[in-house]
DNA sequence: GTCTATAATCTGATAGAC
DNA sequence: GTCTATCAGATTATAGAC
């Protein structure tokens, strides 16, 4: 009986840990968007969360652990807000999937900057934080060629949304003055990439 | 006859000067170059340039008037270079024109960083460095709407350029993957705008 | 798990001699 | 114009008491 009021007890301490793990994290998003991504220091995240910078440690081992944690939430978060885009046959479904992905891209500069912008000094994602990254360019892949479309169309797709998502967040954050052109660019794509369209 | 000679000495002087400053942001390029825009530091500019880093400040004010001036630098050199493209008609001279941006941007991604991806936390352009810029933009523009094309079109064109560069640079930097992709999206983007080809 | 203390180092920038 | 010396801080991270 013992045993089990043991391991009782090491759950409830790693939930408790899980908790703080969290609450760490969210108050990283926060002190990230008020100062930028490179303005985040260990001292200003733990006065934010309420300990010193040094018991922060006892829940990453780095600062780039930290980094690390909030690549792959923010990329498990796109991931599964894409997967349940839905619509009235393929190309609606790819039209609204691209567009949940677009709002997410817009949504946030600091969290685009860290996951597409590689741009904090001594950081690299670790292949675990990266992976839902390739798991959503798979499902692009998956459903551009499901249209009869190649991998050049999906290259060009991808190149089309990040320019769109990027000159929006640059020059009109918060605004929609390139996120408007969206639907009919993701179209245009499609159309280019159609066999039926082409001359030769 | 002394006023001469000060006059001339004062030249001599102040073209010395210059040639020093030059010779700093060469450094300065090559440095960020190899440890990142971020890591440029004072004191290994100076070192590199073979002073101290408190000299530094005979020629540039502050750190972020070296940023401002490898700003303004690196904006009047593809304002330059795009004006010279050439091309008969004037389609073939926007192709040529774009192609040439296309590959400044992708020829150097630190300068892509420094020009496009506002990451240092303290340092904004001058007005004077970002003229170029806007003057670039403005020659876009007057040759769209010499093909009857619109602001809408302008968007979407910058982006979709915006989108290839920043692609090529992140995933493929110094390959072609996106690259060869350029021309083809351009006139993608051009028969889109064309008021023949729509059907309402 | 949190703290204090501190290591060890880096940063941009200034003062003043020469 | 360049130097030495130094300011006045910042940074991440570790050691060890409790």
């Amino acid at each position: 009986m013992s045993g089990r009021l043991t391991s009782a007890a090491q759950d409830r301490r790693a939930r408790r840990q899980e908790a703080t793990r969290q609450e760490i994290l969210d108050a990283a998003w926060e002190l990230s968007r008020e100062l930028g991504l490179a303005g985040l220091t260990m001292r200003g995240l733990g006065g934010r969360v309420g300990m010193t910078a040094q018991s922060l440690y006892s829940y990453f081992a780095s600062k780039n652990e930290i980094y690390d944690a909030m690549f792959a939430a923010a990329n498990r978060d796109v991931l599964a807000r894409v997967a349940v885009a839905s619509g009235e046959g393929p190309e609606s479904q790819l039209h609204q999937g691209i567009r949940t992905y677009f709002e997410f891209c817009v949504e946030d500069p600091v969290r685009y900057q860290l996951l597409y912008q590689r741009t904090i000094p001594g950081f690299a994602p670790s292949p675990v934080a990266y992976a839902p990254a390739q798991e959503l360019l798979r499902l692009l892949a998956a459903h551009l060629a499901g249209l009869g479309l190649d991998g050049r169309v999906l290259d060009l797709m991808t190149a089309v949304i990040a320019g769109l998502a990027a000159q929006q967040l640059a020059n009109e954050p918060g605004g929609d003055r390139w996120a408007r052109l969206l639907d009919d660019a993701v179209e245009m794509v499609l159309r280019t990439g159609d066999p039926r369209q082409r001359t030769q």
